[in-house]
RNA sequence: GGCUCCAUCGUCUAAUGGUUAGGACACGGGCUUUUCAAGCCUGUAACCGGGGUUCGACUCCCCGUGGAGUCACCA
């Protein structure tokens, strides 16, 4: 069975590239029937970040994704793990990494090292100063077992590293294809803090096999470090995971997107007024299509397509302008109720009859669900404006109090009925300029003025339909006012 | 700098040896039209360069070039 993992650090509000790997495990996991784990990487203490796990379960909420194990978000906001493989926070897994690392010390695959930051920074220095790869030199490698027995328990601080053997680590990167890296290049890393920690080295081999996982889905950063994890499952003779190295999120400038280069917290694309569906939709297909010529996919439809095999190797870049039209496509689809749900948390005005009839008339003129804020305006309250715009271009200011008159006399006559649909009104107002013979531009583009207070807005039958009769009235008996002036 | 990876329109991408190199965003034009938006039609725009392999290369190989990632008691 398929055993997918998403093993972030609580360091911080969730990244989207974190979002874009956590879809692609859901999506394998679901489309195989496996089971999707999140796994908390929290042996960086200094690092942690209050909240930060609530904030990534928060996240997966907010986007439909759903794990199978891992830690769970409980409706007070409290923590709880589901899951037969946990505990699936690692510095409640410490006496475990501990077993193991000592397992590989005994076996002579690792060894205590006693070196201090100080002479390990010289090192490098050194060894930057004559252009070498900057790697430990194994000085403690040399130590007794009795030797550093001794030192251990006179107290002296030491670190655990893994001797690097010699050879090559060769492995088949379920996006990259084959990888070879030579172990001359590979550093004997530490896998033990001083602190009783594990470094992620370590402790994610260690889980990994205890929790049989089967695809190791990460950026691509970790490339590099992939001969490191590949070595150690050797040396405890397990089986290695399929690994496969996402492409990075690139901000404009082609960089690692980060934090000073674009939005790089998920929390703040719905800030910002994305729906969940364009966000996956979005960051689902960057760097995997199902298919050259369909833009729009249900994330039921990602998971069915879905190809660790077909995923790019090339970084992408973000195309925010693609975002806002993918999140319009969704803002549009949603149904009238839908839309105001949605909107809701967006508006900071009460909800009523006028405002969801706006949210409605106005959805295809937003993009983000922020923007509705002030799309709303006009609706709410008639805004300043110059009584000249009231003026069709091919008209005069006489033909407009005119054809304002007309229409102030005839929307009296229109029963509440009339208002129940943009149609009704549309199919009563056109009716009447054809009876009357009278132009469209003439008789429309005042009204649609008066009733908006804008060079450019929705309809006059939109307007209208959202204002419904008293309103509309009186911004047509404002507008013959501000005219006759 | 060492190592590793990557390379199709400005951007996201399709193509898995044979296509007029397709779609989408953005941009331009047109239609529709009372304005805007939406919608429909349409235009500009790409195979990084050089060698091979092959009857035939965007597709395979090599070399350049360019870009990225990584080189911590961070993940």
């Amino acid at each position: 069975m398929i055993r997918t993992r998403l093993a972030p650090s609580p360091t911080g509000k969730m990244h989207i590239g974190t979002l874009r790997t956590a879809l692609f495990d859901y999506f394998l996991a679901k489309q195989q029937n496996g089971k999707f784990i999140i796994r908390i990487e929290d042996t960086d203490q200094e690092r942690l970040v209050p909240g930060a796990v609530e904030n990534l379960l928060e996240m997966f909420t907010a986007a439909n994704i759903t794990h199978d194990e891992g830690p769970f978000l409980r409706d007070d906001g409290t923590i709880e793990e589901r899951g037969a493989y946990g505990p699936y926070v690692q510095s409640n897994r410490l006496d475990i990494y501990k077993k193991y690392a000592d397992e590989l010390v005994e076996k002579g695959f690792a060894y205590p090292c006693f070196c201090t930051v100080e002479r390990l920074d010289e090192m490098r220095k050194a060894q930057t100063a004559l252009k070498q790869t900057t790697k430990y030199d194994r000085k403690c490698l040399s130590l007794t077992a009795a030797e550093a027995r001794e030192r251990i328990a006179a107290g002296e601080s030491y670190v655990i590293r893994i001797k690097v053997p010699e050879g090559k680590t060769e492995f088949d990167d379920a996006v990259r294809g084959h990888v070879v890296f030579d172990h001359r290049e590979v550093d004997d890393c530490i896998i033990m803090k001083s602190d009783g920690f594990p470094t992620y080295f370590l402790a994610m081999v260690i889980d990994d096999h205890l929790m049989e996982i089967t695809h190791v889905l990460r950026g691509e950063e970790w490339v590099s470090s992939t001969p490191k994890s590949i070595i150690m499952f050797k040396m405890f003779g397990w089986d290695v995971p399929i690994f496969a190295h996402l492409p990075l999120i690139l901000s404009p400038d082609k960089k690692k997107l980060s934090k000073r280069t674009g939005d790089t917290a998920v929390e703040i694309y719905f800030e910002h007024g994305y729906l969940a569906e364009a966000l996956v939709n979005f960051i689902g297909t960057l760097g995997f299509n199902p298919s050259g010529d369909r833009e729009i996919f249900t994330i039921d439809e990602l998971v069915t397509s879905f190809d660790l095999n077909k995923v790019n190797a090339g970084g992408a870049v973000l195309n925010m302008e693609k975002l806002d039209w993918m999140n319009k496509q969704y803002l549009m689809a949603l149904s009238a109720e839908d839309l105001v749900l949605r909107a809701t948390p967006f508006v900071t005005v009460p909800i009523d009859d006028t405002v969801k009839r706006a949210l409605f008339v106005e959805r295809t003129r937003v993009s983000r669900l922020t923007e509705f804020n002030d799309v709303l305006k006009p609706y709410l309250a008639l805004q300043e404006y110059n009584p000249a715009i009231l003026v069709w271009k091919k008209a005069d200011v006489t033909d407009a109090i005119a054809q304002l008159e007309r229409m102030l006399a005839l929307i009296e006559t229109f029963s509440e009925s009339t208002f129940e649909s943009v149609e009704l009104l549309e199919t009563a107002i056109k009716e009447y300029i054809t009876r009357e013979g009278l132009q469209n531009g003439n008789v429309l583009w005042p009204l649609r003025v008066a009733l908006s207070g804008q060079e450019k807005s929705a309809t006059p039958f939109e307007t209208l339909w959202v204002l419904k009769k008293e309103t509309s009235q009186e911004r047509l008996r404002h507008a013959i006012a501000a005219l006759k002036k």
